[in-house]
DNA sequence: TGCGATTTGTCCGTATGTATT
DNA sequence: TAATACATACGGACAAATCGC
């Protein structure tokens, strides 16, 4: 009835992309739960806009990974099982150490500058105990070495598995609000992205990815569980 | 006019997804050429569809790397340029060795022996002259790997990638009819994928992939030029 | 600079197919 | 089996933006 609901009119581009915008913020952001059901006809009066453009940002999202509809049947907010998450945590490692290969002769102050920022602002997010704000900045910390490559393939691959790593662990926090990444955890991980041991970060990396999956997992078990 | 044009509709699944198959397999096979236009309402009326399921394909190809619009105006084929290949090869490559790493410990007889049959194949294809055939028993053989590994994330990025590989080696050949995959360049890709040193492996398929990323580029200047 | 033509983007009413109950 | 809800598809119309003249 409302008919508010964003979908900001003055900003730019086309219906579809601002939808596409709004709908991935509202999953991202826990609004709309993993499993539960999207329907078009009435997002698309509470957005105040015709099925036609809100059926193709669904579409959008269903290829970014996260929607799943089944054909002529619903639509639903994607729901991660274990699997998912340990392709998830595996393909970001590899992704990522390919990305520190690209930039390991370009690294600069900047980065450098950069990677401390980020690492603050995330012992920051941490000690502020609100979780989103522990994730986001997590993200944004591992997203550096991703930018610097100027890789256009990666990087969109990076999108992808981002937004469900931080669908996930929304979820996971709407369970349970505990448990945000671990202050210490990534002092290594910066120490090697800025040190002169290529073959080194590679073990942290793989170590610094198998204990974020190894905490994810736990929290699935104990979501499922009780 | 015609009215013809595919879309069997007898086949499962909604029109969308076989307006999409058929775009798909369209560009791919370089019916619709890179860099020409597509028209939403001549192609509506071509298939015998409305215009909305059409949109909705022309999207999905977007998503995929195949199709470009630009807002308000025209959809293109995609036109790939150097650096555009240089990334594929270079992502290609990290991809590749990630595959091999997952299955490493797990290959057996049926591994060694479907990976034999498609090098057959590829042969075989290569002594025929027929560039498709043998573009296409490349892309075989070197799916093998991936297919074998069961990881979703990794086994949608490579479709991603194979597309735009296929499309662009397809260019290629129409621009002139010549070059395909060299006869002799995957003896030591298929006896490193079956031997027992991944080190060596994946020095293999760095040179591998650097000269086919040498022989890409080659013949874009070649195209370029004359 | 402006103008018209072309094409994409969007809306709405309606009809049909499919899954679910 | 029938009824319902919803996704899918159609067609005609108009708005908005781009491109060529």
């Amino acid at each position: 009835m409302s008919r508010d609901s964003g979908i900001p009119k003055l900003s730019s581009a086309t219906y579809r992309e601002r939808i596409a915008d709004v709908l991935r913020e509202r999953i991202l952001s826990g609004a709309f739960r993993p499993g539960s059901r999207i329907v078009e006809a009435q997002l698309a009066t509470q957005f105040g806009v015709s099925r036609g453009p809100l059926r193709e940002a669904i579409r959008q999202l269903n290829d970014e990974g996260l929607l799943v509809t089944s054909d002529y049947s619903s639509t639903r907010v994607v729901s991660l099982d274990a699997r998912d998450v340990k392709e998830i945590y595996s393909f970001r490692t590899a992704l990522e150490y390919f990305a520190f290969q690209l930039i390991w002769d370009r690294r600069d102050d900047a980065f450098r500058r950069q990677l401390h920022n980020r690492h603050v602002k995330l012992l920051d997010a941490i000690e502020s105990c609100i979780e989103e704000r522990a994730i986001a900045a997590e993200l944004h910390l591992h997203s550096l070495v991703y930018e610097t490559t100027d890789h256009q393939i990666l990087i969109n691959s990076w999108k992808g598995l981002r937004g469900r790593l931080q669908l996930y662990w929304a979820a996971v926090h709407l369970a349970h609000n505990e448990h945000g990444p671990r202050p210490g955890a990534h002092e290594e991980y910066v120490d090697a992205a800025i040190g002169d041991d290529l073959e080194r970060l590679r073990r942290v990396l793989s170590e610094h990815m198998q204990q974020g999956l190894a905490d994810a997992l736990t929290l699935l078990c104990e979501r499922r569980g009780g």
